[in-house]
DNA sequence: AGCATAAATAATAA
DNA sequence: TTATTATTTATGCT
């Protein structure tokens, strides 16, 4: 029974072994494999585990941020490099690291095709290659800022005497409202936008049958 | 009254019999039931706005784009309110900048004609409807998650240092309760929503009269 | 039945 | 086009 299996002496499983772990349908050796692998070719290229993660934050989004891929990388080293008491279940090692086998699977083809491409940009010269790497990390997105009623009914009744606003009029209408003067801007590109849009669908449907 | 004072008209193409609102020569208040009268048609088929969004821009070509009609819809729907007092607060957000009446008379029949195929195809049964509509009726509601105290204990806590968190902290959350990451983003929207409501009742019983 | 709130949809800023 | 906020719906619980 799975109670009995439970041994007091050191296995290395995680090691040497000729069986595979498996979990969720998932090779873990596999994964270990590969993240030894990615390391030996980050260290050839010369990046940290931070500049891949921001870079990596960046062309692939918020969600490959930096300390979540540090954290995965720094997870799949540990695993690899060393051997868990029998007692815990071969999954825990990675739930207690906040990774899962299932995010190691989901996220390795997205690292595979990074490095990829990485050690491309890396062939045709450093600079390729740091400018590749090298992108800010401010990939932030601005929070949406909610406008007030008042705000918005100025707003409005300006774009209804004039969409186009000069950038002294915009500067203006930022002051007197209290926002940033970019945020006004936006507002109304994204008002000429909207408009355009009805204008396009409404034209569109003039059209007989 | 204004019917007298446009009682002999020359020059414009429309005449104003009633207190109607007239607009070059278009009825708002007609299109404005009209629109109140749509939803309705569209919510007894039980159909989104999305839905049909979709639908019609199959049906008459890509002009008719999701959030273009949606817009639309919205801005007849809030038009027909307009005679709230200047106190509520949601008339001025709207007005009637994104829509030209006359854009307005021209998408009329379209939607006319839509929706009366589709209700003629929902007597026929729901496949029918499906068929018309494209899409697939059985999408059943996620299951309502139910948190357990003690993964609200630090759900707070994190809220409560930062309301705004990064893709990774949800992420990693995510794996450290044991949820599903896009349950913890959503977690995060609803706690901001109630803080803000919470706030802006506040503010309001404590106002002075 | 009614409430609290998770999920879904709509609106719209970035 | 994407992602966040605003609003609505509906579910699990008491």
């Amino acid at each position: 029974s799975i109670g009995d299996s439970i041994h007091d002496h050191d296995s290395d499983k995680f090691s040497d072994t000729e069986d595979d772990q498996m979990v969720d349908g998932i090779n873990l050796d596999e994964i270990k494999e590969f993240a030894k692998a990615f390391k030996l070719r980050r260290l050839s290229l010369g990046l940290t585990q931070t500049q891949v993660g921001q870079a990596l934050s960046i062309t692939e989004g918020p969600a490959y941020s930096q300390s979540a891929i540090c954290s995965a990388l720094a997870n799949w080293q540990l695993a690899q490099s060393q051997s868990y008491p029998p007692s815990i279940h071969q999954q825990s090692m990675f739930e207690k690291l906040d990774i899962t086998p299932k995010s190691a699977q989901k996220i390795k083809p997205v690292l595979e095709r990074w490095m990829k491409e990485a050690e491309e940009r890396y062939k045709n010269g450093h600079q390729n290659l740091n400018e590749f790497v090298g992108m800010e990390p401010s990939k932030k997105r601005k929070r949406r800022t909610s406008f007030t009623p008042q705000a918005l009914e100025i707003l409005n009744n300006h774009f209804e005497r004039n969409t186009h606003p000069s950038g002294a009029e915009i500067t203006t209408l930022a002051h007197q409202l209290g926002y940033e003067r970019e945020v006004i801007r936006i507002w109304f590109c994204n008002k000429r936008q909207a408009l355009k849009n009805t204008v396009r669908m409404m034209s569109k449907s003039s059209s007989p049958m």
